[in-house]
Order: C-alpha cells, then sequence, then structure tokens
DNA sequence: ACATAATCGAGACGGTACGTCAGGTCTTTTT
DNA sequence: AAAAAGACCTGACGTACCGTCTCGATTATGT
C-alpha cells in the first residue's frame, strides 16, 4: 500500500468537502477553468486554501470530484424520477428511437455551460495530464459507453444489429462524433445531428445490395 | 485604422523565428505543454523572450505555428514523393481501401509522440480557449476533413456511397471515432482499428434488408 | 467580571505542564526560537497543540515561563548549595570583589548557550512586543537588578561608594555593558572583562584630583 | 568569491530601489516589523514582490538597508550643516559637555519612534540571526562607538582621562546603560539621565582618595 | 557607404497564482 | 473536565511564470 497521501478521512469536515464541491462548479462554468483560482474557490465556499490542498492534489481534481459527485446525484435523482428503469439507454425495442432519445438528451446536456465547461476543462485537462485523464475516462466515459454497449448486444439477439458488429467500434460511432462537434466547435449540435449519427450509422454508407 | 499589432515583417529575422519554432515542439514532445514556459523556449532558441511576444501573441500560437509550419512541410514533402497526386485521400477506385489507407497513416502519425503531444496540447488549449480552437480548426483540422468530403462525393456519383448520406456527417463517422480514443486514451490505435471503422461505417450496423 | 482567560488550575495536568516546559528550551537553544515551531514542541512534549494554547497565550509566554522556573529551580539550588545565604550579590565588604564575583559568574551564565538563546529569544521577543518586554523585565531582570542597588546601597553607608552616586544607574553602568556586549555579539564576554568594569566604573574616567 | 547571488547590479531600477527602502520604513514605525508584511511593503512601493526578493534576502535585510541609508543620508545632512565638522562627538576641550551633547542627541533620536521601532526590531533581528546581527553592528554601531573611542584618545593626551583607562570599556559604560533602558522599557531615556550617565562614569562610584 | 531605425538577446519590472508553513481555534474521542 | 490528536480558517511566505518595459549591441535597409 502507498502511504496515505491524504489524512485519515475520518475526521474530515463533510461541511467543506460539499462547499468546496459547490463552489467550484460555478466559476468554472461562469468564467471558465483557468480563471477559477484555488483561491477564488476557497474563498467561495468558505473554507482555507489548505483545507483544499489538504484532500485534492489538484485543481482540477477538485473539479472532477465535483462533477462525478453532481453527475451520481443527478443520475440517482433521474433514476428515482423515472418508472424504475436503471439509468441508461432505454429499451422499447426501437433501437433506432432509443439510441436517437439518449443522444438528443446528451446534446442537450452538452449544450448547457454548466456541463459544458467543466467537461470540456476535465477533458482538456486529462488529455495533457495522462494519470488524470485515465481517472476521467474511468470514472465519468466508460461507465456510460458500456450503457450502449449492453443495449447494443441486446439488440444483436433478435437480429436488430448484424452479430458480426463489434458493440465497441458501433458506440464509438455513435458518440464520438457528438464529442468530436462539442469539443472542437466544429459545427452545432442539435437534435436533427444526433438523428442523423443514429441514421447513418444503422443504415451504413454503401448502398444496400 | 487600428495600430499595426506586428511590426515591419520584412524586418523579421528568419534565423530566430525558426530557431523559436524549432525550440518549442521538442520541449512540448517530452515534458508536455504545461510545463514548457516561454522563458525556456526563448531559452534554447537562443533568442530573447520579447522576440517571442513580438511575433506571437501567445505560446499557444507559438506551437500552433510551429506545428503549422512542420505539418505544411511534411505534407509538400509527401507529395514531392508521392506520384505527383496532391496531398488528400487517393482515389484509386476502391472506396473502402482508400479510407483504410489514410485512416491506417493517420493511426501512425498520431502514434508518433512528435505528432501526438502538439495536437493534444493543441487541442486541450483549444477546448478552453474558443478563439485558439477557431484558430486550430480552421487550419488544421478542416482542410483535412475537406478531403474526406471531397472523396466521398466522388464515391456518390457512381452510387458507392448512397445519394442520401450527408458526407459531412460521414466523415466524422469515420474520423471522429480515432480523434476520440487518441485524446481520451480509452484504447489503443491500431491498424485494425481503423480497418474496422471504415468497414463498420461502410456497411452500417442494421442487417441488409 | 472577566471570563476567566484559563481553565481551572486545579485539574491541570502537573505532567505535561514541565513536559511542555522541558520541551521548549531544547529546541530554542539548538535551532533558535524562530525554527521552533508550537507543533514541534507539543510533539516533544506528547502533547496536544491545544493544552499548550489552553494554559499559555503564546509561544512566547511558554518559553517565558520555562526560563522563569529554570531559573528560579536553578536559584533555590544554589542558594541550597551556598552557606545559606540568599542569592544575590554578595558581601564580604569588599565591594569591587564582590562585584567581581558577581559579574564573573553572569558572564560564565552567558557564554552557556543552554543560557544565552532562550534569553536572547525573549529579549528579542520583548524588544518587539512591549507587552511581553515589560514582563520579562518585572520578573526576570530587575529582581536581579534589584540585588546590586541593595549592595551598592549597604556600600554607601561606610562610604565605599559616594553618597551622591544613584545606585540604579551605577547598576546600569555595570551590567549593561554586558548585555551589550552579548546581545549584539560585538565582543566576547571574558572574566577580565568584568573585572574591567567594575574597575573603570569604580575609580571612574577622569583622573583623581 | 561565492557565486553572486543578487544580479547584475547595472541594470537595477534605482525607483524600485529607493520606493522600497522609503516603503519599509513608514509601516515599521507606526505598526511594528512583525507587522509589517513583504507585501505590504511592496504594494506601497507600487513594486511587485518578486522586485524585494531579488535584491534583499529577508524582509529585515530590506529594513536594514532602508534605515542604514537614512542614516547615512541624515549624517550627510547634519555634516552639511555643520560648520564643517565631521559627524561625531565634538571636541570643544569640555569632554564632560562634548558627551553629554551626544548622549543627549542620541536620547533624542532613539525617543523618535521612527528611529526607536527600526532599531528595536534589526537589533531584535540581530539577536536572533548571528549573521545579520553581524552586519548591523559593523555598518551601525561600531562606526558610531569610534567616534567615541577618538574623542576618548584625544582627551586622554591632556590627562582629562586616566591613561590606564580603556577607551573601549570607557564607551560601553556610557553608551550601553543608553540601549538597555531602551531596549527593555525599563526606565524613560532623558537628557538628565544622559548627564547623570557621564558624571557617573567619569566620576567613578568610589570616594576620591 | 553609411546613417538610422527597427530588431535582437538579455533581463529587470509589476503582477497573479501557486503550493507550503505555522499560528491559533474548534471538534472529536479517550482517559 | 482535561487530555491527545488533528482538521479547520487565516494569512504570510517565497517561488514560478506571465507579459511588458527598458537597455546596449546588432543588423538590415534606403538613401
Amino acid at each position: 500500500m502507498s502511504p496515505r497521501r491524504t489524512p485519515h478521512a475520518t475526521r474530515r469536515s463533510d461541511r467543506s468537502r460539499r462547499a468546496v464541491q459547490d463552489a467550484v462548479l460555478t466559476p468554472v462554468g461562469e468564467a471558465g477553468y483557468a480563471r477559477t483560482t484555488v483561491e477564488a474557490v476557497a474563498a467561495r465556499a468558505g473554507a482555507g486554501r489548505q483545507t483544499i490542498y489538504r484532500w485534492w492534489p489538484s485543481r482540477a481534481a477538485v473539479l472532477m470530484d465535483a462533477f462525478l459527485d453532481r453527475s451520481a446525484r443527478r443520475a440517482a435523482e433521474a433514476d428515482a424520477a423515472g418508472e424504475g428503469g436503471r439509468s441508461g439507454v432505454p429499451d422499447t425495442g426501437d433501437l433506432a428511437a432509443d439510441l436517437k432519445a439518449v443522444l438528443r438528451a446528451t446534446v442537450d446536456e452538452l449544450n448547457d455551460p454548466a456541463t459544458d465547461a467543466p467537461v470540456r476543462a476535465l477533458t482538456a485537462e486529462g488529455a495533457v495530464d495522462p494519470e488524470f485523464g485515465a481517472r476521467f475516462v474511468e470514472e465519468l466515459l466508460e461507465p456510460r459507453l458500456r450503457t450502449y454497449v449492453t443495449r447494443l448486444r441486446a439488440a444483436q439477439r433478435p437480429g436488430q444489429v448484424r452479430a458480426d458488429v463489434e458493440p465497441r467500434i458501433a458506440v464509438e460511432l455513435l458518440v464520438a462524433p457528438l464529442t468530436h462537434r462539442r469539443l472542437l466547435r466544429t459545427l452545432p449540435l442539435t437534435h436533427a445531428y444526433a438523428d442523423a449519427l443514429v441514421d447513418h450509422a444503422l443504415r451504413g454508407l454503401s448502398p444496400r445490395a
């Protein structure tokens, strides 16, 4: 075991933990990550700077924790609100419709600066810091991708998706273009775009034989 | 008239321009962009710091220029070496083969740290700074994407690609997953992956009717 | 009534009081006062930091108490060892010899780092913090000076010291130069120096008429 | 030679050097040394903090330089104002009067907080940091003491001071009590006290034979 | 060819944020 | 109730870079 980097979690003040997490998301959404200083986060949280450095190794780690926490909370709420279904890609039997529903929801989410700014910052940080990126991928991205894989596997059994399709690659076909447009700001993210992605991916580019 | 942002370009020392561009790519590749200070670049280039700030608006801009320059030089070399064709997606008549060739080449390029590190840094910077990102997209990404669009349009005429396919979306289907894997380091980039992407995109996920 | 600053002294743990006092003098002597943190003293004493702040108002106060305690203990020992006389300037009838004896003893004491370092720290603190300095003077310095005054007064009765001499000023003539040399480290403190001080002060600078 | 701690003095901005020196004395005099932060000095001087750290090794060093500079400037002014005499102990032929004049002037100087506070801080710092104290003594104290030694030597030739008097010790008899009273704040510094010191020191404590 | 003016390397400058350290207070658990 | 332990807020520290601003010492025209 590595020597404990952080002190006893037992004594940790839950009040300040929450306050800091709340305090980091707003300024990142408003002024951007680069302009969000540790000092400012601490001040807004009514916390000391040292309290932040005691529990998080870096500014980016604070943001990640805060974002993960919020995501988890929102997922829990969504599950509670829904008719008991687990958060993930729905399965109504109509694959195209299900994928479009999820991708449209993702489009809406990403068009909200409160989500876009943190994700953008976390992705940028992860692009440059491999260790950080790994955590981002493991904890945020992969769980999400797995829900697509599950849905696609389910669609393969009745033959709605060809058996020789690799679900992982199929997922990337659907999801990567969204990330691409959003992160690089090439073109706007719309529901129409989400639909078009699904249609193109399902039917393929080649003419039917 | 706005006061000239940059001084007489005529007087510019080509020696220092090249020296600075050379001096920025290495440390970015080795230590990462964040740890590459302007001071370090200036020292390595045997230049004064002011010389950098005189000609470039920011550290990121230096990197972008250096990278664009190198890309342009390499493209020129490639064209010279090739059978006279313009750099872009080749057109042998076999669309799948052509796409696989280009994507495989891209995979090789991106697996080279000398390319990966700068692109990573530029993407990260662009993700956070919209203006910078715009330049990155315009000057580096879009020209490349246009070559795919051209090739796909060419394939639509003989009916190798369905007429109702939107080339732009098709391109993203092919290219975005590469960026996704590379930037987020989810899974390794291989030739097999490039081939699989082309196959899945062309044939689609749904079974042939 | 003012709210009790300190808690019930009855409950106070004598073990920790002594442990803290012991724990402060060593590091001050070795590393200097500035580098002696409250945390370090507490750790060395096996005490909690709050235990220190509960009983002393500041770091300097701990040092002062510790030093006063040790001084008192040493004086008691000296008195016990001596021929029953109270600690102070002896009175053998020979004023010059008595003064030299005391000043030589003081020189020896001050040349011991175990005394020098704390006194130095306390003086420095007192120089900057008037309230603290006042306590230092009252509790440590003045009692000592009074013993000289007493001895000088005794010498005035038989005419060994002129009647128009102000004892207080005479004391300062004898004692201040020692403090001066020690604190400012201008020249070494020696027995010869102590003797010379006494001789010069008694006989004066002017020639005898 | 030690590797240059400080950068090329040639390029040093005289403006900021003076500004910093001016900016440190006022708050030290008003709020005390402990409450005078580097940041505050920098702000008051309109300088960056790094500019201070570039040229001075510590906060105390800034204060010392500032104080030395001011002392030198004042001495120069005094010499210019006087009838051509060098700053030092005057020599009218009447030793007692000359000494009283100088000591009275010293008393006045030390009763001015603008002098007292910095000297107090410098002495305290020097008491704890030997290297610092050495500089303080060499550059400020010893030159002053030498002027007394000179005057006393001059008084020895005509026999106004006994030949067997050691001037250095005589000086300390006169000067140390002032420092003692001032630094330890035992009793107020007055002209009467200065006079009494001179009288006692010259005539001695013992009765004239 | 030469004056002259802009660029160059160098590096100090005013700043901003960093991450650390210690002070003194508050809280939790143990004695 | 006081103790040990240790997290908390505060605030100063000294450092690292930023981007700007001088400074002589080179260039490179443009007369």
